[in-house]
RNA sequence: CGGGGCGUGGCGCAGUCCGGAUAGCGCGCGUGCUUUGGGAGCACGAGGUCCCGGGUUCAAAUCCCGGCGCCCCGACCA
């Protein structure tokens, strides 16, 4: 395909299209053609193999569960519109899944009954389906897509967090044989819910998440939950709280400026709504809030901006809004404030501030958190170096859940000592589709796709030219030799152009290309050529099969994940 | 969910503002001939509910109303 829609503007989505691997058949629904096909098999293999080392066992479960199953848990009523429900013909509330903590865990109810019974994972590679407000960049955020979900149940929190190192490993293997450095950062555990969660960032700037990375210590977060550090001001006496007039001060900056005091004297106030609550927020003035942090502060999956209105309706003056005396709204305050003694607030009057306001004396909060919004340049929370801002495609997520699928869903095991303890669990996922549109945006030029050899669709192109018949005869006999060696064809012979078809062979982006045709023969043979050189070599028709036998167990080499070359860096952009 | 845009042969687009003639261009497709090492040439040809429904009008791809679909930015999210 030579045109391709405007609207692809992900390289690899553009190369999916026109490489016909992949075709539309809704918003974020695709249809794999065969060479994505056969790229995903692939990729699957390798997840599998690596779900296998860590003693998974591969099982399947259902798309489809009653939704009872999940009132148990309480995402029934949790999960927003992104899981997509329906009724059975009896009326049976039903869903499609987004995910299968649920079933899974309702599987080791029934099945782990002793300590003896754990620890143990098992894993699927399956659909799932999330009705996302919006899907985009090909393949890389769609509605239905393939996923490699793994579960695993442990006596203990020792145990857990032993085999959630292995895990992690697994997961660094994983990409590492798709050609892939990950790099791990801290994440949000979102509505998986637990205790610890960490993404498989593929660092691009095609990448839809922003991340955190301090290049001195290795302290790297998404943004969603990374830290930074507030270096609290000099301390001082606490002075009296005083009114001042500010008229016409409704900004911080108009406030520092107005009373001669840095941004970092003052308190900004911030509203959202929580369910039906009014939420006050309460932050230093320098400082922005990260609406995730606060969300889960809040232990509230929605929040949102408050309005004017409702603001009014509690009393709230906005621009002059003030902690102190606030009784219509849960106060929330980033522990940069109590740090920061003789602070200028609003004084809930138009046109008036207050100074000298100090955490504890004048106000206290309901909840004190880190809410903080951490940007690039700011201080790294370890180490104090600035954190260095990037973007990246999540391709893997892993959850410690501990036991809030265990208790919800009653599975308990009995320890040694004859006492029932609910499981303890972990999950971790990894979008098979995605895996396959990161290795793209990775790993593309200008012509195409340069696929490394363990997810090639295949392992040599054969190109033949021309209509000769021995060139015909040549090519069918290099296939059939191939093919007895365990090497993948995708051979050529239709009736187009030498120029069709190399640009064709760079679009695929197969790692080996051999040309068959009349000069090649007249010159002794065949040509090989690499899909990331620019130069070929010429082969005898002995010696081709032998040679590209090598060449190949050469390339699958270099994806080995113990090679000295992933070590030096995470995060290799382009 | 807020903002913006798009919907016209298989694909990519023009035409729409300002209603009117046979709806046009490139690619692709078919047939024939010539070509054959980096997206070939000539000739002939096939292929259209102009997203859907309603309205205005002598007349609608074009104007109006409603709907559907898709894309982008943001919000949100693995």
């Amino acid at each position: 395909m030579r045109d391709v829609p405007a609207r692809a503007t992900t390289p690899s989505h553009r190369v999916l299209l026109r490489a016909a691997m992949i075709h539309q058949l809704g918003a974020g629904i695709y249809s794999y053609m065969p060479l994505a096909w056969r790229s995903l098999a692939k990729i699957e293999a390798i997840v599998a193999e690596e779900m296998d080392r860590v003693d998974g066992q591969r099982i399947g479960m259902p798309v489809v569960h009653p939704a009872d199953l999940w009132r148990k848990s309480g995402r029934w009523d949790s999960i927003g519109r992104e899981m997509a429900r329906f009724h059975d013909r009896d009326g049976h509330d039903m869903l499609l899944a987004v995910t299968h903590e649920e079933v899974v865990t309702d599987l080791v109810a029934y099945y782990v009954t002793s300590y003896r019974d754990l620890p143990r994972m098992v894993y699927q590679i399956q659909t799932k389906f999330r009705d996302e407000p919006r899907s985009r960049g090909g393949l890389i955020r769609v509605r239905e897509f393939v996923m490699k979900d793994a579960y695993s149940f442990h006596p203990s929190y020792e145990d857990l967090d032993g085999y959630y190192e292995r895990m992690v490993e697994a997961y660094v293997r994983t990409f590492r044989r798709c050609g892939l450095e990950p790099l791990v950062v801290e994440a949000d555990v979102g509505m998986m819910g637990g205790s610890a969660s960490h993404e498989f960032m593929l660092v691009t700037d095609a990448g839809e998440d922003t991340l955190l990375i301090c290049d001195a210590c290795g302290y790297a977060a998404n943004s969603d939950v990374a830290s930074t550090t507030v270096d609290p001001p000099p301390p001082e006496e606490p002075a009296p709280t005083q009114e001042v007039a500010t008229p016409g001060r409704t900004t911080i900056e108009g406030v520092a400026d107005d009373r001669g005091v840095p941004t970092t004297r003052t308190l900004k106030a911030v509203f959202y709504v929580a369910g039906e609550e009014l939420v006050f927020v309460v932050i230093r003035g320098d400082l922005g809030v990260n609406e995730q942090k606060l969300a889960i502060a809040l232990q509230s999956g929605e929040i949102r901006p408050a309005s004017d209105q409702e603001l009014g309706e509690a009393g709230i003056v906005p621009g002059y809004a003030s902690p102190i005396g606030v009784e219509n709204a849960k106060i929330v305050v980033d522990r940069s404030v109590p740090a920061a003694p003789n602070l200028v607030a609003g004084a809930n009057r138009a046109g008036f501030h207050l100074t000298g306001v100090n955490y504890g004396r004048d106000f206290r909060a309901d909840i004190e958190a880190d809410i903080a919004l951490a940007r690039g340049g700011d201080p790294c929370p370890t180490c104090g170096a600035p954190l260095r801002e990037t973007r990246g495609i999540e391709m893997g997520h892993t959850f410690k859940l501990g036991t809030r699928y265990s208790e919800t869903m009653d599975a308990t095991f009995l320890d040694s000592e004859g006492e029932q303890q609910p499981v303890i669990m972990a999950s971790y996922g990894i979008g098979i589709g995605r895996l396959l549109a990161s290795a793209i945006e990775h790993f593309h030029d200008d012509d195409g796709i340069l696929f490394p050899a363990s997810i090639s669709p295949y392992d040599v192109h054969v190109v033949e030219l021309g209509e000769a018949e021995q060139v015909r005869e040549a090519a069918s006999q290099l296939h059939v030799a191939l093919e007895a060696a365990g090497v993948e064809v995708l051979r050529d012979d239709r009736n187009e152009s030498a120029g069709v078809k190399f640009k064709d062979a760079d679009l695929i982006g197969i790692p080996l290309r051999v040309t068959v045709s009349p000069r090649s023969l007249k010159n002794g043979g065949v040509e090989l050529k690499g899909r990331s050189s620019s130069e070929s070599t010429m082969l005898s028709l002995d010696s081709a099969v032998g040679e590209i036998v090598d060449l190949r167990r050469r390339l699958m080499d270099d994806l080995d994940p113990e090679r000295p070359q992933w070590s030096h860096t995470a995060g290799n952009s382009e």
